[in-house]
DNA sequence: CGCGATTTGTGCACACCTTCACAAGCGCCT
DNA sequence: AGGCGCTTGTGAAGGTGTGCACAAATCGCG
């Protein structure tokens, strides 16, 4: 039920992290938040023909601040030349490894309801390191019907073939009032990552990830700053003194 | 195209917090971020019945720790009673008071694929302080579709209906190639804040924000974590030795 | 072969955020 | 009225993230 952040496991042992092999970075949260967007620039990068890109070329694709996009790539000991830049190919590859997208990851659909339905077409999956395996639903009018190649299954079938495809990540697309106990039905199933889109918050054991996105927190935090601005423009002190664009990116 | 944060405007002048009206609370930006989830979480409350809610149990509710759920709501000036808690009406007043959520925002989507239709349908919009009173799409095909009650027009009327309907938010759920040029058109409309859905960085004036939900983002980052705990796992040095839940939120 | 232009990698200072721990305040019960 | 238990609000400490500014490294060219 308590919180946690996800680096770094505060109390373990010191100085263990120098074996040899598979000896994981120890990244930032907020540098992995980056990589994907850095990743998917470095894509349109390439396929625009680019083989090296800078720093700044990069960040500015990324948008974000250069000293940072350097930061963040140090971490991962990628090394770029210094006076030409970083080979684009190989930062991807390196960027993929870290992420672990060498591995296409099998994915799980539950609550093919509105939402569940755009995702299931959706081929921004496909194309970024993820394949959809199977969906899930409750209803049974849902069950059996044909989506993109996939048949709805019944959720009571998520045990078995969770483990025969070596499901590693959930995503929950059911009302929020089910959202827990398909939570508890992954978790039980061996998923570790789960992606919830209903708005509520999950109990999971403490080897579980859990991300969560929520249309209305995005829409009302725009609001908080719509209301910000519109009550400074009203005042008379002075019109909106701020500098450039921004960016508010959903992270961590 | 520099980043920069949203908060406090560096060097307003100081001790000026007091004005009796309209003295707009400059709150840190993680704090807005949390909000809403507050706010859900009170509405919960309230419908279970209860009057008044101690900050451990809201923030139990929340998926924070109690100490940061004080702190958050010391800064919007709430006052809580010692001894007793928060009283829940009135929190949720203050809290929707300085998300703005008092006043009903117009929200328009543009491009209705996929996704589009997920989320013109959604009814999460409306209980959450928001209408969306417009759709726009480019293709000749989807305007004039009506969905849940509304017509799909063509995206060149936007100008024209953003002033009519007094749009303040845009919602874009267009291809990636499409999103700046929408944006642009959003911008020139007078709108000031923008929630994107397509993979890619939007240039927008410094008065405009922007706000990304970026799927395959959260997913890779999900998949970090998978690969992370197997390498662990893997190592001889021991089991995940992590603490408790966590669970990580969408946010800024 | 050396020089200058370029760009990386990073030390440092600062700002922001989180969390603990506790004094101050409040209501209830006796 | 007084004491007691509970809860808020906040000072202080530690951690994380950011961005400037610059030394070190590399390339290309004369
Ligand atoms: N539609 C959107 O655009 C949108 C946007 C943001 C968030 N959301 C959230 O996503 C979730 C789904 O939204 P929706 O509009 O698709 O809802 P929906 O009602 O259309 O679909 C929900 C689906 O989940 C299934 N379901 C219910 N209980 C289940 C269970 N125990 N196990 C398996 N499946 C179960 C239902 O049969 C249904 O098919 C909601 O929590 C909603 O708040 C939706
Ligand atoms: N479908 C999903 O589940 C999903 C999930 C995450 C992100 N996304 C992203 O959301 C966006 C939309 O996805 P989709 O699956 O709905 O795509 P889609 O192709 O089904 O729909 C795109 C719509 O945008 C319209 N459009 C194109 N150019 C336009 C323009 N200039 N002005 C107005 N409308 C225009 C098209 O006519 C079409 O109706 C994409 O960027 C996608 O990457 C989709």
């Amino acid at each position: 039920m308590s919180q946690q952040r996800h680096g770094s496991t505060p109390g373990n042992a010191p100085g263990e992290r120098t074996g040899a092999v598979t000896a994981f970075p120890d990244l930032p949260e907020a540098t992995i938040a980056r990589l994907p967007e850095y990743l998917r620039a470095l894509h349109n990068l390439g396929e625009a023909g680019a083989d090296t890109v800078s720093s700044e070329g990069l960040s500015a694709a990324a948008g974000v601040n250069s000293a940072k996009l350097r930061k963040d790539l140090s971490h991962l000991g990628s090394y770029g030349t210094r006076g030409v830049g970083y080979d684009v190919t190989l930062l991807i590859e390196q960027i993929e490894y870290v992420l672990g997208l060498d591995q296409r990851r099998a994915v799980c659909l539950v609550g093919l309801g509105n939402l569940g339905h755009a995702l299931a077409g959706y081929d921004g999956f496909a194309s970024r390191g993820f394949k959809i395996v199977a969906l899930f639903d409750a209803d049974a009018s849902k069950v059996g019907e044909e989506i993109q190649g996939l048949t709805v299954r019944h959720i009571e079938e998520l045990g078995r073939v969770a483990v025969e495809e070596n499901i590693a990540i959930g995503v929950i697309a059911t009302p929020a009032g089910a959202a827990q106990a398909v939570a508890d039905v992954l978790v039980d199933a061996g998923v570790t990552s789960i992606l919830n889109f209903a708005p509520c918050v999950l109990s999971v054991p403490a080897n579980v990830d859990v991300r969560k996105v929520d249309l209305a927190i995005e829409l009302q935090i725009l609001s908080f700053h719509e209301h910000r601005k519109a009550s400074l423009t009203a005042l008379p002190g002075g019109r909106s003194a701020t500098a450039a664009g921004n960016q508010e990116a959903v992270g961590s």
